[in-house]
RNA sequence: GGCGCCGUAGCCAAGUGGUAAGGCCGCGGACUGCAAAUCCGCUAUCAUCGGUUCGAUUCCGAUCGGCGCCUCCA
C-alpha cells in the first residue's frame, strides 16, 4: 500500500500531491553541507526536516533514492584551509590542505547525522570528485549560447534564459532596484550573470580547464552532481529557504538550460531556525552546534524531536525551555511504549472513575488515520503528534480500568513502530542496549571518542541486584535505605518505578 | 523600492465560516510508605480596528508589532 503525500512546492507556491516520476520511487536531491566547520543547529534543522520527509515517504510505502552532496570546494573552505600555506605552495599542497580540512569536517558531519539518527543518503558525492562533470556541463551551456568565457572565467548568460526568477518569483525589475549587485565585475555582459567557472587566483587550489586554470563556481556543483546521480528528471529537490535565491534559481538555469526541459518537479524548502529571536548564522557567531547541546546534557534525539515537532515551514525560535519541553514530551511517549510492552497488570493507576469504555482497536485505527492525514498534508507533524498523544491518553485511561489484551498491545506497538520509523525517537529499548549505561557513557559514544562527560558503566545484573536490595529494605520498612538506593540509581541515570503488583520496573532516564 | 511570511492560553503549537487539537509548565484530587508512572478535574475567545456574512479566530481591508528574501548563508 502506498499512501499519497502532498508537499508545498516552492515553484507553484501550493501544497500539491507528489506524483513520482517512476511509480513507487521518489528521487530526492538535497543540498548538503559545506564542510569547513561544525554544522550548527540551524543547519541541522534542515537536515532533520529532510530526514523526516524521506522517512515519511518510506513509511508511506515508497522507495526513496536520496542524494546529498558534500561541498568540499568553496570560498570559505579555501580561506580556512590555505591560510597557513606559503605563498609559493604547490597546487598539490593546496589541494592536500583543502582535503585535510574537508575530510575532518565531513567526518564530524557524519557523526552528527548518526547521533540524530538521520539516515545516511544513498549517495553523498563530493564536489571535487565531479570536476569533470561540471566542466562538461559548462561546455554544454557554452555550446547552447547560455554561457560565455571571459578572462579565464565562465559566466551564465541570464539574458538567454527567460525563465530565470520562476522559483523565487522575482522579476528583473524587482531584482534590479535596490539589490546590491556587484557592478564592479566589468568582465560580465550583465551584472547579474553568475559565475560557472572561476579563473585561478593566487593562493587557491586549481584545476585545469578549457578556459584556463581555475575552480568551479558554487552553483554548478549541485547541478552537475544532481544530474550525474539522479538523472535528467528528479522528483524533489530540497534545501533551506535561503537557497531559493540565488542557488536554486541558478541550478534551474544551469540544468534546465542544458537539458532543455524541466529538471525538478517539486522544490521543497525548510524554514530557518532562530535563536533568541535572531537569525542564526555563522557570520553573526550566535550559533550552537550539536556538541554544545550535548555539553548541556541534552540527547541529540531530544533535539531531533524538538525540531520535528514543529512544522518545517514555520520559523522556529530555538530555546532551552523548548528542548526541556521536548524531553518531557518524549518521556510520556516512551513511558507509554514501556506500558504497552508490559502485560498491563503491573502499571494500572489508581483512578477508578469510570468513563465510557472505548474500543482500543477502533481508537488505534482512528489515531492511525489522523496521523497519516496530517503527515500527508505537507508533513503536518504537530497535528500528527497530537494524534499520537490523544491515543496515549485514551489508552492509558482504558488500560487503567480494563487492561488491553496482548493482541491490542501488540497492535499499538506496531503503530508506535510505524510512527517511530519516521520520528525515530521512541524505539523499543532493551536493557542490554540502552539502559545499563550511565548517561556519560552514552554521550561519550555519541561524540565518537570526544569525551564530554564520564560515567560509570552499570551492568544489568548490578542494577537488578540493587533493585532487589531495595525491595528487601522496603519489606523491612527501611524507607531510608530504600530511598537511598533509588536515589543512587537515579544519579546514575536509572529510574525506578514501583508497580501496583509489587514488581519494580526500571529504565534509563 | 520589489516579493513574501508571521502574530492563537505562562511557554511551544495545530486548526476550522458556525462559538478553539495536542505537548510542556502550574494548580486541585485519586493512587503511592514517599516517589515515578498513570488517572480525574482546572487554566484562551484566537494582535487591534473596520468590512463581507444569519454567523469570522478562520474571508477582505487598514493599523500596530515581529521576521525573511532581493548579496555568501540550512
Amino acid at each position: 500500500m502506498i499512501r499519497p503525500i502532498s508537499l508545498f512546492n516552492t515553484l507553484t507556491r501550493k501544497v500539491e500531491p507528489v506524483v513520482p516520476l517512476a511509480p513507487g520511487l521518489i528521487k530526492i536531491y538535497t543540498c548538503g553541507p559545506t564542510v569547513y566547520n561544525f554544522a550548527h543547529i540551524g543547519n541541522l534543522r534542515t537536515f532533520l526536516f529532510q530526514d523526516l520527509m524521506k522517512r515519511a515517504f518510506q513509511a508511506a510505502g515508497y522507495q526513496v533514492r536520496h542524494c546529498m552532496n558534500i561541498t568540499d570546494v568553496e570560498d570559505k573552505i579555501i580561506r580556512d584551509s590555505q591560510a597557513d600555506l606559503a605563498p609559493d605552495a604547490t597546487n598539490e599542497a593546496r589541494h592536500g590542505a583543502m582535503q585535510a580540512l574537508t575530510n575532518k569536517y565531513t567526518a564530524f558531519f557524519l557523526d552528527d547525522l548518526d547521533a540524530m539518527r538521520i539516515q545516511k543518503p544513498d549517495e553523498m558525492p563530493r564536489a571535487t570528485d565531479h570536476i569533470g562533470q561540471m566542466k562538461a556541463l559548462i561546455q554544454q551551456l557554452i555550446e547552447k549560447g547560455l554561457a560565455y568565457a571571459s578572462e579565464g572565467s565562465v559566466y551564465y548568460r541570464l539574458a538567454g534564459f527567460p525563465h530565470y526568477g520562476c522559483l523565487a518569483h522575482l522579476d528583473r525589475e524587482g531584482m534590479q532596484s535596490g539589490a546590491s549587485v556587484d557592478v564592479d565585475e566589468y568582465e560580465k555582459d550583465q551584472a547579474q550573470d553568475f559565475v560557472l567557472w572561476k579563473a585561478a587566483k593566487a593562493g587557491e587550489p586549481i584545476w585545469n580547464s578549457p578556459w584556463g586554470p581555475g575552480r568551479p563556481g558554487w552553483h554548478i556543483e549541485c547541478s552537475a552532481m544532481g544530474m550525474e546521480h539522479l538523472g535528467d528528471r528528479i522528483d524533489i529537490h530540497t534545501g533551506g529557504v535561503d537557497l531559493i535565491f540565488p542557488h536554486h534559481e541558478n541550478e534551474i538555469a544551469q540544468s534546465e538550460g542544458a537539458l532543455g526541459h524541466q529538471w525538478v518537479n517539486a522544490w521543497v524548502h525548510g524554514e530557518f531556525l532562530m535563536v533568541e529571536g535572531e537569525k542564526m548564522s555563522k557570520s553573526l557567531g550566535n550559533f550552537y552546534t550539536l556538541r554544545d547541546l550535548l555539553e548541556k546534557g541534552y540527547d541529540p534525539i531530544t533535539f531531533r524531536y524538538a525540531i520535528q515537532s514543529n512544522h518545517y515551514r514555520k520559523l522556529l525560535n530555538f530555546s532551552f525551555e523548548g528542548l526541556k519541553a521536548a524531553e518531557n514530551s518524549l518521556k510520556r511517549i516512551r513511558a507509554f511504549r514501556r506500558r504497552m510492552e508490559g502485560d498491563g497488570a503491573a502499571q494500572a493507576g489508581g483512578g477508578d472513575t469510570w468513563q465510557e469504555a472505548i474500543e482500543p482497536s477502533k481508537r488505534l485505527e482512528e489515531a492511525r488515520a489522523a496521523f497519516w492525514l496530517a503527515m500527508a498534508d505537507d508533513l503536518n507533524t504537530p497535528e500528527a503528534l497530537a494524534a499520537i498523544f490523544t491515543l496515549i491518553s485514551d489508552l492509558n485511561a482504558q488500560d487503567d480500568r480494563i487492561a488491553l489484551t496482548r493482541e491490542e498491545r501488540d497492535a499499538v506497538l506496531g503503530f508506535l513502530d510505524e510512527t517511530d520509523s519516521i520520528f525515530s525517537a521512541w524505539p523499543h529499548q532493551s536493557p542490554e542496549d540502552g539502559h545499563a549505561v550511565a548517561p556519560g557513557q552514552i554521550l561519550t559514544a555519541v561524540l565518537g571518542g570526544v569525551v564530554v562527560h564520564t560515567g560509570d558503566v552499570l551492568s544489568k545484573d548490578r542494577i537488578e541486584a540493587e533493585v532487589r536490595a531495595r525491595s528487601a529494605a522496603k519489606a523491612e520498612k527501611n524507607w531510608a535505605e530504600a530511598d537511598r538506593i533509588r536515589d543512587e540509581l537515579k544519579a546514575l541515570g536509572i529510574v525506578l518505578e514501583d508497580h501496583k503488583d509489587g514488581t519494580v520496573g526500571w529504565h534509563k532516564a
